[in-house]
DNA sequence: CGCCTGTTCTAGATCGATCTAGTTGACTGT
DNA sequence: ACAGTCAACTAGATCGATCTAGAACAGGCG
């Protein structure tokens, strides 16, 4: 077996923390506790142990340490790769992660790959709570999982008892949406609803009832659709069929996405001939050729409370359900009316 | 402590293999060897240990059982979020390491998140080899990284000794496109390329000699674009402003997206007046909406082979670079001229 | 009966870290 | 000078699995 004369460990192998601790000239139990940055050691014994790992290219092995103490610091997610949104939260839940002193695990779900495996996955590799990003097992399966573990359930609002819940408020959202379009003149606002998809409901409760109290009512008007660019464009057909409204606003900025691929065929302008307004504020939405007028539920918001919301769970507090407040973002699909 | 009466294990807790063993009135290794599926145990004593387990709900710790053995059975990938057709093979990957009996490990990649950061993260949970997504890294990086475990590069021909590559043959994809094109009776048919995108200069490459083939070289006609849909966008203003084609090969799916907005909102219809062909077959070009004749890159047959490829280098060293056959998915943006 | 072969099973070391319970030695106050 | 306090450090147990080496026991054969 080869050996590196100046260190004495094999070559090829990752060093560990014995290595350290032998080149130093200290203890296992002093070099961990400098590793951690613990408090009980001296300044220049730190800086010598450090410089040796420095030197010697250490790095923890997260089994080892993960298998030891009860505080593994990670955080596991389960999202849908399919998902644009999700892919935004998911980025910003690094961010938040890294921030609050935690390293994240992935689980993608989806096509063969169901929801209670993704978890499964986490759970064995150990996190200390699991963010689920629009969750869609049944509230019996989730009461079980939040029985072993955290669990933080994004984006809907899990009615659980001990499953935390962090979502932005949909009918504030919806409410700002319609305001905004009331400003520039339009009433006669249509609404394309997200089918079954989770967060609907509120959605479409939170549009009739601004229109209501916009002293609009008789201008209310809700087309199934649903959370693609399919539905979508099957909504905008129906809704033109009838009768053109001067704005939509959509479930979603798939959706909206959808609604205005239809407007583009059927040669109508926006936003002059027709305002279109989504909702999530995904990169979708950002896209130079979209810049689509939407409400953004702030996934950097939502992650750094869900992380929070996780950290707290963790020191065993008792956190609940946390609504955020969305807002409006107008960029170039709304104009007057 | 409360305990089970039955079990003698502390409620609460995650059962242990020792907790199986007691139960089971075996040794830890005997237990051990039963639920790995080792040789050695009776099948009577197998069945009731198997039995025990299952009553217990154990499930074994992957920390403790990664940190004693090597093979961890681990594969890491980095990929990035904001890519729909990384999105694709992800999913894939998960399915194929799942059939070689594989566990996966995702680390994301952009945004403030950069790609050693990524792959630290799984080395340090000990993955047994990497799948990189389109790695960004430079080839120093990945060479220095590839000594330390076997990497794969996904999409991308990596040219670094070491780090094996999986990819599909792009000059013979864009030929199959060129050549469906043909028999529909196109000429003049333009290309909008990728820009400084990986894979970009192979495309190109590809579309000029089959055009040149074609005899048709007077038609070669490359606008610069890119690989989203801005770009695309773009391109087909610079296109139609100069003399629209009758039909355009787009360097991927997004940018075909592009393409064929910008036709929608200038009036015309596609396929009849203009044919688009798109690259990659990720869902995008998938959705009912779109319906996009694309050139498919076989997401689920590049998963099979980098994992394929990512076992037979952990058992051995052989594979280097593997080149698939790329298939083109007619749909419903091609038609006869 | 004794020797050999092979299967079934177990004790104990081990992976790389953390954590508990000390030990050591310097410094303080009376 | 002596007990008491505190910071700096260490030995050894520990987490939950795997793995090595060898024990116990069966049956087959001369």
């Amino acid at each position: 077996m080869e050996r590196d004369p100046k260190t004495g460990t094999e070559a090829g192998r990752r060093p560990t923390l014995a290595d350290v601790a032998a080149a130093a000239g200290v203890s296992r139990a002093l070099a961990s506790i400098v590793m951690r940055g613990a408090s009980g050691a001296s300044p220049a014994t730190r800086e010598r142990v450090l410089e040796t790992a420095r030197q010697l290219g250490y790095r923890p092995d997260s089994r080892a340490r993960l298998l030891r103490s009860s505080r593994t610091r990670l955080l596991g997610i389960t999202f849908m790769v399919a998902e644009p949104f999700h892919g935004d939260i998911v980025e910003s839940i690094y961010a938040a992660a890294e921030d609050a002193g935690f390293e994240v695990l992935l689980s993608a779900v989806g096509g063969r790959r169901q929801e209670d495996r993704a978890v499964e996955t986490l759970l064995d590799a150990g996190v200390e709570a699991a963010l689920m990003i629009s969750p869609s097992s049944t509230p019996e399966a989730l009461a079980v999982l939040a029985r072993q573990v955290p669990v933080i359930s994004l984006l809907s609002a899990a009615a659980v008892p001990g499953v935390d819940a962090v979502r932005s408020d949909d009918a504030e959202g919806i409410r700002t949406a319609v305001e905004h379009l009331l400003s520039l003149g339009h009433r006669d606002i249509a609404h394309v609803d997200g089918g079954s998809a989770v967060a609907s409901a509120e959605r479409r409760a939170g549009y009739e009832e601004s229109m209501r109290r916009a002293g609009l009512a008789e201008y209310i008007r809700v087309v199934p659709g649903g959370p693609h660019e399919a539905e979508g464009i099957a909504a905008a057909g129906k809704l033109f069929a009838d009768r053109k409204p001067s704005a939509v606003l959509a479930f979603n900025d798939r959706c909206a996405l959808g609604i205005l691929e239809a407007s583009w065929r059927a040669g109508l302008k926006v936003p002059d001939d027709l305002s279109v307004v989504g909702y999530d504020d995904s990169q979708l939405a950002r896209l130079d050729h979209v810049r689509l007028t939407t409400v953004s539920q702030d996934a950097a918001g939502l992650a750094e409370a869900a992380v929070g919301c996780a950290a707290a769970r963790i020191r065993t507090e008792e956190p609940g359900e946390l609504v955020l407040q969305p807002r409006l973002v107008v960029r170039s699909t709304t104009g007057p009316a």
